[in-house]
DNA sequence: TTCAAAATTCAAAACGTTTTAATTTAATAT
DNA sequence: ATATTAAATTAAAACGTTTTGAATTTTGAA
């Protein structure tokens, strides 16, 4: 394999100004960079990344942990964001080093992989709120980069959706349409995600002045079964009154909620109207939902490249940034007109 | 961090005997290695894995690709294997870089991620017959270690049971048992595993002289539906005749073979005898069936230390070594004695 | 005592890169 | 022509370890 030296040797230059030539320093001559830069194409060289680790103190390595669920239940979420990652990374020249949490304790197997000292710094996903790991590694002093956010205003690099405006959204959408009888099934009550779209849910509906009765806020949904199941329930209408239209977790969990509506005999969105986020998973297209999925749109894998990006000039030095971005609200025909007779037959 | 010249200075000694004394190397004064010892942990010394790297020319990181199924499927396997390499990894100090393979070519992520130059060898999974994987490794010199083998006889580094062996032990059993009728309902054809245990199953099934009727021998079986589906059309009989026992590419196929069996309102083992192979999944305890499930027993997270411990000695220049070990057949009570009633009336 | 052999220890090189500080070469102004 | 400045290049140090070959000290025998 090429080194720098054999560049220099083959050109009658130093090292050192090869190197510079490679790594597009200004002060190194227009033709010299040239001639540099066909010896290494010809030579094949390919810098040593262990040298330049050693020098610049990087490792040139990140780390992430994956949370096995108690019922080592591996889901679609893990694989997307793996894809997306591995390649976000590799494009900036960085690895992804993975280790399994296996422990009760958030933090264990961050400090392990710490201490194997071969990290830059971590990739952390699943916020919870007051997240244990972030005063762990903030104290620790190593860089990372949270995929969510743990409050509304955070001090460490971040990238993720607004999760408030999501059900905001969701919620005006409805409301235009007529609907005040709106019923939300959220996701793992634990995580700081759900919090926010409950919040948002809850400000959005007080804006509107709706009510909103506790048997029409459901959380821990995440399969097509649980959202089958409580919409099944809620459409029971046993608080005396049943809900016209539905936020969803999940496209998975309106596919549930979807097929309770029809299992109750009525028609979305002639009677009811379903709004879910979508996470863009791969075969769970919203768009070929019966009937087609109102959404709010960001794609998982589309996290990945801010993600990298945001980790890597950090661990450079960059101070941390935050970044939220807004998903976008895709109009599709689960939802519509909130049905005109507000006692429809099944209330 | 401290440095090995930190710990010399300290003790008035050189950089090199340090090194060697915590290395344990024989020349070294025991009373030094003690005083070493001592100011090492004193100071909190630990090595600097990239200096060690760059001299040793090794990263101490190995790769694994991760083959997503179409369906994006990710299976309880995966994280089986996952935790047990990081942990069997881990304890010999090396790393695991995980990728996924998006691509229909079956070298191209390895190629990729071997020109990031970062890795000393590969752990393989998923053999299948003339794996283009490893012509591939081979001729770029590459260690690697495969778990279970493309061939009977190889000249790779591998780890894995004796998958014909699996096959052999399940039929010598339920021949012994008076059975005669013996079903095979087999994994995924495509994988060399299965191909060993339907030969297995051939060969062991000859030597009895007993005859398999091409509606016994199934195969792509995988899922628990897809075992109850395939027994449930066996043990209708269409062929004139129906199996008295079945033997199973898992333990989750065998649930469905199970579920089948009570569908048709017969029972294991008065009725039907069924027999699998078990990877002791966690919350697959094939001890719980009802009933308590007859296997052949081969721990996957066991495999991960020896695979671990073949490819680190093979990246350290000890020659490939081929391990394959016998499964352990544990016999329960889903096996018993054949139906004396050659005819029963299901048939 | 003295010498050879064995037991320890050390200095220095090596791994391949980046980067600081110094040096050379070229260009511009006097 | 000479001094001054700018541009381009280089030598050398640094990162922290391992390892080679040499040097030192200790031990044992003569």
């Amino acid at each position: 394999m090429a080194t720098l030296k054999d560049i220099g040797a083959e050109l009658g230059l130093s090292p050192a100004t090869v190197s510079r030539a490679l790594n597009g320093f200004p002060e190194v001559n227009k033709d010299t960079v040239n001639r540099v830069r066909e010896a290494a194409e010809r030579l094949g060289y390919r810098p040593n990344r262990i040298a330049q680790r050693l020098v610049t103190g990087r490792s040139g390595m990140v780390g992430m942990i994956i949370k096995i669920r108690a019922d080592m239940s591996a889901d679609q979420t893990f694989f997307e964001m793996l894809t997306g990652m591995t390649a976000a990374l590799g494009a900036l020249d960085t690895d992804l080093v993975l280790a399994v949490d296996q422990d009760d304790d958030p933090v264990t197997p961050y400090r392990k992989l710490l201490e194997r000292d071969i990290l830059d710094g971590f990739i952390l996903n699943a916020p919870v709120p007051g997240d244990a790991r972030v005063a762990f590694l903030q104290e620790k002093g190593i860089p990372f980069v949270m995929h969510g956010q743990t409050a509304p205003v955070v001090d460490y690099a971040c990238y993720g959706i607004d999760n408030v405006a999501v059900s905001e959204d969701a919620v005006r959408l409805l409301t235009s349409l007529g609907h005040k009888r709106i019923a939300l099934i959220n996701g793992q009550a634990r995580y700081a995600f759900a919090a926010d779209r409950l919040r948002g849910f809850q400000m959005a509906m007080q804006k509107e002045g709706l009510q909103v009765p506790d048997e029409f806020m459901a959380v821990d949904a995440e399969t097509e079964m649980e959202g089958y199941t409580l919409a099944l329930d809620m459409l029971a209408g046993r608080g005396g009154t049943a809900p016209t239209a539905f936020v969803c977790a999940s496209t998975l969990v309106a596919a549930g909620v979807l097929r309770a509506v029809k299992d109750r005999g009525l028609k979305a969105p002639r009677d009811i109207s379903v709004v879910a986020h979508d996470d863009a998973l791969p075969l769970m297209h919203a768009v070929n939902f019966e009937p087609a999925l109102t959404v709010t749109r960001a794609a998982l894998r589309d996290a990945c490249v801010p993600l990298a990006e945001l980790l890597v000039a950090h661990v450079k030095g960059a101070p941390a940034e935050q970044r939220i971005e807004r998903a976008e609200l895709i109009v599709r025909q689960s939802t519509g007109p909130a049905p005109t007779n507000g006692d429809a037959p099944w209330h």
